[in-house]
DNA sequence: CAGGATCCAATAAGATACTG
DNA sequence: CAGTATCTTATTGGATCCTG
């Protein structure tokens, strides 16, 4: 489980798995993955879906997964325009080990916050 | 595998889950935790480990992480003084999960690099 | 409907200098 | 060695207005 690699000691792009990693843990990007893992949406379906994202970040982050080959994007030539976000293969794959993260975290929410709250009524 | 559970709308803190996925998204805290997955480690032994940290962020993600209840501190009374970081039990919990990103992102990361150069030579 | 463009505030994070 | 404190810059992201 190599976090670095070959190259190591360069300020960017150090170790390739991080480069990929960063996207991971983009604030929102996952939240899409997740989002769209229950099926295609379209623009504003995801931005009811995920109420506290701007419009900006929303088509920001989008393009990048698109760009990541993560989703998918098909135009409908209606009036007015439709526009559908959907899951790629390469997308879909990530849901499962993401998943284990959730469930993860669901599973020891209250064991955090619990020594959360035991830190900060030490100090 | 509900992301938003009970209370949806709220600004902050919706889905208690992104609370701790949050921490997991944070740039430095898995680079640290996966570092720590080897063996406790040292102050200035991290800072070799994971070269481009600075050493603010070094220090302030380790008081994270212990506030969390995902690192221990322990310092030896020597002079100088020392002080060692390890993963708890809880900490130790989350390598088998995060690892499974690790392997998923080491297994696509060649396609990932391909849909980016194919998306900005269309671009 | 699905964005593009712009402006601005908040935050994160690097560099630097100092301490028990 | 293992930090703390401060300053400053870079990046993020929200709000707002506009368009095919």
């Amino acid at each position: 489980m190599k976090l670095w690699s070959a190259n190591v000691g360069q300020p960017v792009g150090m170790c390739p798995v991080r480069g990929v990693l960063d996207k991971i843990s983009d604030k929102w990007s996952m939240l899409l993955v997740m989002t769209l893992a229950t099926g295609p949406k379209r623009f504003n379906q995801l931005r009811r879906d995920v109420p506290d994202i701007s419009q900006k970040m929303l088509t920001q982050t989008l393009r990048d997964l698109q760009r990541d080959g993560m989703v998918s994007r098909q135009v409908f030539d209606t009036k007015p325009p439709s526009v559908e976000y959907r899951l790629t293969p390469l997308g879909e794959s990530i849901i499962l080990p993401f998943g284990h993260l959730i469930a993860w975290a669901n599973e020891h929410l209250p064991t955090i916050d619990q020594a959360r709250t035991e830190f900060d009524k030490a100090a």
